[in-house]
DNA sequence: ATCATATTGATATGTTATAACATACTTGAT
DNA sequence: ATCAAGTATGTTATAACATATCAATATGAT
């Protein structure tokens, strides 16, 4: 982990417990949580920041998880589409969910001075958009909501 | 245009104005207006959707304007500052923008039928995610909030 | 006129993502 | 136990998106 996330926490324990919620959410989902998916979300979670599809291949390749790109990108598929990360469209990367698997619209700060991401515990702020989507007919199936700026102590860095 | 709009309006005229505008705006900021530029909003103005920075080339390349990857972004990132267009980060494309050039956090309505972007009239919606940023002393500075669905007429043709 | 800055032209390269096809592993039905 | 179907992985190639760099030209300010 090359930057701590905004606030302190006992990160490994935080991974592992991460880690136990993905092994029971996908027994549970009937999903095969295999070891390269499961060392990569491991990663993600281990880094606590938004890393692309390149960078997790080069430290599976590092493991001898697999070297080409379709390995990294059918690991994400298969954690995106569980629940389990999510894509950081702003920054064509990745994160680890740090939420329980529960179907949740989620919301990011994303330092740019460290690339830290993190996830806003939002519930199910309506907001103008679903205003927008109904008044429109406009049926949403997905939101992206990503504000880009500085964390606390990038703040003081850059001064 | 491949596509309508969500509603449907005199697009010709809607381009016309947009592009009268925008000339007003690059006069008053001492911006140059020149004709890559000009005829790049021209041609995201007439699509109404997102067009990806390739097919804004391409369209250039037919008449003349420039046939490298660099005229398109350089186009686009001028069209961006600008606050002319927007980029939609999901989907690596890019949209005229339909608002004054007043200064303005955009959100989307991205339709994946027939790719037709509609950018919601908002204000400044605070929400969830500035309640948050505010709680982890997290500073703002951009925001990206893009809902991906189907627009009415879509929703009829997939059925 | 000259200088500084902004724009364009051109070539090359870097980065992100998927198509396409072959092989192996699981699982459940018979 | 065997087979078929579905899922996962291995492998190669390429599509799609974006930027670095440097030279040439145009524009505006003094």
């Amino acid at each position: 982990m090359t930057a701590l996330s905004f606030c302190a926490h006992d990160h490994a324990a935080c991974v592992a417990d991460r880690m136990r919620h993905a092994r029971e959410h996908c027994a549970r989902e009937g999903l095969k949580f295999t070891p390269v998916r499961a060392r990569s979300l491991e990663i993600l979670l281990q880094e606590h920041r938004a890393l692309g599809a390149y960078d997790l291949l080069a430290q599976l390749s590092r493991e001898n998880l697999g070297s080409q790109p379709p390995v990294a990108y059918r690991a994400l598929d298969f954690l995106v589409k569980a629940g389990l990360a999510h894509k950081i469209e702003a920054l064509n990367a990745y994160v680890a969910c740090t939420h329980s698997g529960t179907d949740h619209t989620p919301a990011f700060l994303i330092c740019r001075g460290c690339n830290v991401v993190a996830e806003a515990d939002t519930a199910l702020s309506p907001g103008r958009l679903d205003v927008a989507a109904a008044a429109a007919g406009f049926e949403i199936e997905h939101t992206v909501i990503e504000a880009q700026g500085l964390c606390p102590s990038c703040q003081e860095t850059a001064t």
